[in-house]
DNA sequence: TATATTATTAGCAATGATTATCATTAACAA
DNA sequence: TTGTTAATGATAATCATTGCTAATAATATA
């Protein structure tokens, strides 16, 4: 049996060779923070949350990492319309696979759902269909979002 | 009879009015080049299309212009991911009142669709309904958009 | 294991859309 | 026509993100 010597793979290390990607520090680092929570947290919160564990990783190496990780689709990418992108993990236990968010636009906080997914993917696929037929487009990818208040911050309003 | 001499009073004049805000050469001319077309077009493209013909109005003044429009809910502000805000009018005989949009990742380009609509209202007022009791959230807006490839981006991938 | 190759990184400068400042100008109520 | 004050233009500042480059570290190879 092996001990715990040696630096544990994970599933996504195969991924990374496959695409001629080396596995460094800071990429093991930044899956972590966004494994360890259910948050969609920015490049900065990011940065923040490692520079206590990783003084050495800077702000730039996150953002090329972010943007590397969202290319494998490794983690998604998130505009809620504040100027400043969110990332979540793609695959997590913490979450549904297939969600979409609703924004405070007070807080920025973010809430993961997937109510009423069924009729969504439903409409959704409709919806694509007819459209791609009729503007004569490849749809890849959609966006649903609700923006509202969350609970305490309707009350300063 | 009156003639043409007097400038044209628009039926927004009284919104403006009403909201304390005065009636300026530059916030006729913006809503006038928006009015014009049934593009999506970014303060830069309204302050080149405007230059021209009024060189003295500088581009801050078309994002301040922008913001008021839209305060006023005049036009809409569309964010489709490239980080450079569009801008259309609220209500126009060129388009449908309640639409969303088809985005080409490619040129950007921004295609209003309404089919579809009836379902999909069906389906947002649910979803909000649903939403709002469970998370606590008062839902104020939504954002539905589709992304793929135009029929002219799609040969040159 | 030691070495060569080259992807990755840190630190910093640059970018680009949007906003803030402030002195000047223009709308419009009286 | 005039006084009040909102609106403007020029410019500087902001701020998230990206570009640059010499130094470093991951991996393949001997
Ligand atoms: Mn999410
Ligand atoms: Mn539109
Ligand atoms: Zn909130
Ligand atoms: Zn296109």
């Amino acid at each position: 049996m092996k001990n715990g010597r040696c630096r544990e793979k994970h599933w996504w290390h195969g991924k990374f060779r496959g695409c001629g990607y080396r596995v460094t520090v800071a990429r093991e680092a930044i899956l972590d923070v966004l494994a360890r929570t259910d948050k969609h947290m920015s490049a900065e919160d990011i940065y923040m949350k490692l520079h206590p564990i990783y003084p050495n990783i800077g702000l730039t190496t996150v953002y090329r990492t972010l943007d590397v990780l969202s290319n494998l689709a490794l983690i998604f990418k998130l505009e809620i319309g504040d100027g400043r992108a969110r990332y979540e993990l793609a695959e997590s236990p913490k979450k549904p696979s297939h969600h979409h968010h609703l924004v405070c636009t007070g807080c920025k906080k973010v809430v993961d759902y997937s109510d009423f997914i069924d009729q969504e993917v439903k409409l959704l696929q409709e919806t694509e269909k007819g459209l791609s037929e009729k503007y004569n487009f490849k749809i890849t990818n959609h966006l649903i979002q609700f923006y509202g208040l969350c609970s305490e911050c309707l009350p300063r309003t």
